[in-house]
DNA sequence: TGCTAACCTGA
DNA sequence: CAGGTTAGC
């Protein structure tokens, strides 16, 4: 079973900043009270419902959670935590608004437009792709508006793909939540909020057998083995995040249970590399059946994607990849247009 | 810059 | 069968 996070209770309520309003003597000394910050609007990015949902639980991160709210003009409310911080995202009339516990307040504000990759110019590195001479490319953009790139940690990011092997969202989003759960960190803020993912040297020491009964299957040898490594040699992944793209990328697929689409989501997800063109299944069939390139192979589509979309390819990748999984379920002998 | 099966588990 | 990696032909 699943952690239920966030607190239902704890979302209810107006701004609960009155720090004068005792608790009352009736509520249960087991859930410690916090307060949330007030919501704060979010400048640089209005994203629709749908590619706010895109972004945050499209396959980049596996610790987003959508709630369904009832009792306002809100229709929902986004849950996320990264590092040691959590936080809430809501589309309040088209503008994106965020809070998060308050004794976090000063953090989070500064992490969270970092995050979610709004200090960059995204108009420009839009503009970067050749969506002028590729017609499936400038429908991809047009589909997913705005949609982005998410900075994350890198280590959690590199643990969560680990995961991800023939696996769906889903199920990894309940690996990653069993395995904090279990043995991450609880948030200083609340029991209700979501624990830390653990760290690596925290994963070194769980046995293998109890990572597999966080449902990982064969991946838990691969975590555990690199858990060990990275256990052993302290900042390699600090060094790893400085590196250019292909020594980055050479280093991380030294590690075991990290072929080569692993190591372009972990550095294209969580160290910023745009340069970074994961090829999974989503992205063979996008070229296959989009760019007609029949019959090619995993490594020959990862340089065609690199040559053809140039140094922010990764970017590209995420709108060919969202568009495929949203409109292209079944073949569609579509714009063979030039 | 070959190719294929085995690897765990459950939506 | 699933958003992959690895061992072993």
């Amino acid at each position: 079973m699943v952690g239920c996070w966030p607190p239902i209770k704890a979302i209810s309520g107006k701004n609960p900043r009155a720090l004068n309003c005792a608790q009352r003597a009736d509520e249960p000394p087991v859930s410690p009270q916090f307060l949330w910050s007030d919501w704060q609007g979010l400048t640089g990015w209005q994203p629709s419902a749908d590619v706010l949902a895109e972004t945050l639980d499209g396959g980049q991160a596996f610790r987003w959670r959508r709630e369904a709210v009832t009792s306002s003009q809100i229709s929902e409310i986004w849950t996320g935590t990264w590092s040691g911080q959590v936080a809430q995202l809501r589309l309040n009339h088209h503008q994106l608004e965020w809070r998060t516990p308050a004794a976090h307040y000063a953090a989070t504000a500064v992490a969270l437009p970092r995050y979610l990759g709004l200090d960059l110019d995204h108009h420009a590195l839009v503009d970067s792709l050749p969506w002028r001479s590729d017609p499936h490319l400038a429908r991809c953009l047009v589909a997913f508006p705005g949609l982005r790139i998410l900075r994350q940690p890198l280590g959690e990011t590199l643990l969560g793909f680990l995961c991800s092997a023939t696996k769906q969202i889903v199920q990894i989003k309940q690996m990653v939540a069993l395995l904090a759960e279990r043995h991450g960190a609880a948030s200083p803020a609340a029991t209700t909020l979501p624990h830390r993912l653990p760290t690596w040297t925290e994963l070194a020491a769980i046995p293998e057998i109890d990572l597999r009964a966080c449902l990982l299957g064969f991946r838990a040898k691969y975590i555990h083995a690199s858990a060990q490594y990275l256990a052993s040699h302290p900042g390699w992944l600090e060094e790893t995040e400085q590196l250019p793209y292909a020594a980055a990328k050479a280093r991380l697929l030294t590690l075991p249970g990290v072929g080569e689409k692993v190591a372009d989501c972990v550095l294209l997800f969580g160290a910023g590399q745009l340069a970074a063109f994961p090829v999974d299944t989503w992205i063979l069939q996008s070229l296959e059946r989009r760019y007609q390139l029949t019959g090619w192979k995993p490594a020959q589509i990862a340089q065609f994607g690199r040559a053809h979309f140039g140094p922010n390819a990764g970017l590209a990748q995420q709108y060919l990849f969202s568009w495929e999984r949203k409109f292209g379920r079944h073949p569609s002998p579509d714009t063979a247009a030039k």
